[in-house]
DNA sequence: GAGTGTATCAAACACTTGTTTGAAGTCAAC
DNA sequence: GTTGACTTCAAACAAGTGTTTGATACACTC
């Protein structure tokens, strides 16, 4: 007889890689407790339902990408270029590239794409905190003129970067071929949607204040 | 008695909201058959099973975007920065926001994501042209020196910026607010990717010319 | 060592799934 | 009117689904 966390741990860890993979109505409960090799019973001695037992591996999935990547921290007076540029290496090393465990940010997109009984508990414990980071170094870079409406879109324009290439990630493949694929690490990507912001805010600073301050 | 073909759209077209929303594996031939209101063999008996009329109906999906909103053609001397805006606003309208029918856009994403044995055919009729056409006025926009690798960078910067607002719309809409969510329509959000999207490459296009001739 | 709470197990259960079947209906041609 | 090809229909089928059950095995307490 093993310890009930045992086992509990074990069938999270099994039943995310195939929740990942295949989402939860294409998932049997046969297959995650052949893989996790326990009876057929436990899911619903330890968790209740297959349900419940998803809803688990979602949290489990969120800690633990909060746990291995941490958002940085930064020393009072750090440039705020330097900040966005952090910002976005995590977030791609969260979910858009295959960062292990790979299913992690898999299973965390799809709740993003197509929210279950999760949604709430992720906004709150993981799009939010994001958002709101973004939104602070986005008000040092930009100064606090610009509106906030702008700054959202600015937001979901470097995220919307970012998670490209995950959900594309078939596309992409399919579009450049293998070898031209296989250079688009973490790095190169992450230089890419920084500089290509910056340029953006340059510019886009540069015109708020000609509308401001005309001529 | 209807005519073979009337039966085969009215299934197609019962059907394309029902994959859009739940996808494949969740949606059941029963479902189907009873919106549409004809008996649970004719799937079988018209498309074979359950997996070619979701092929079809993916297949009709493609064909009615293209021909709703077709890609924009210009005029010979049309500047490339109103290229531009022409097809991301073109893009936007065809997958990105609840254009009408609004399953088709829906349909079409969860094919970009989750590919299934559609997907060869769907990239070389629908994403291999808007990549092609978005090179081609990267291309105008950048001059010839830039290397195709930076100008596929761009691309995708600009269609994740665009197809974000479909995928993650759930969590926007959690993030903002229905009040502030109702604001983002096709032509706000045109204009933002564009100006962003210029501002980004007016930049970009300074620093490639100061490497290429410094000082 | 009997008793107790807990975890595991094989088997069965009730239900839904996609598909098939054979009869019945419908229309056009002859 | 009969034939024949095509379509629709209700019913059944076989396979797979999540869940429940009652028995069994284990570790610990008294």
């Amino acid at each position: 007889m093993h310890s009930s966390e045992d086992t509990r741990q074990r069938l999270i860890e099994t039943a995310g890689p195939i929740f990942a993979e295949k989402g939860f109505r294409a998932t049997t409960v046969r297959e995650i407790s052949e893989r996790a090799e326990v009876n057929l019973a436990s899911i619903n001695y330890h968790f209740g339902d297959k349900e419940s037992l998803y809803l688990a591996t979602v949290h489990h999935a969120g800690l633990t990408c909060q746990q291995r990547i941490p958002l940085p921290e930064w020393e009072p007076g750090t440039p705020p270029a330097q900040k966005l540029h952090g910002f976005i290496t995590v977030f791609l090393n969260r979910v858009a590239v295959d960062h292990e465990p790979v299913w992690i940010g898999q299973l965390i997109t799809r709740e993003l794409i197509y929210p279950t009984r999760a949604c709430e508990h992720f906004v709150r414990e993981f799009a939010r905190p994001n958002f709101e980071m973004l939104d602070q170094i986005l008000c040092e870079l930009l100064g606090p003129d610009v509106p906030p409406t702008k700054r959202q879109l600015v937001i979901f324009s470097i995220i919307g970067q970012c998670l490209h290439y995950r959900f594309c990630r078939p596309v992409i493949h399919a579009l450049l071929g293998p070898e031209e694929f296989a250079k688009y690490n973490v790095e190169l990507l992450s230089n890419h949607i920084t500089a290509f912001t910056l340029a953006a805010l340059a510019t886009l600073r540069r015109d708020e204040r000609t509308i401001e301050v005309p001529s």
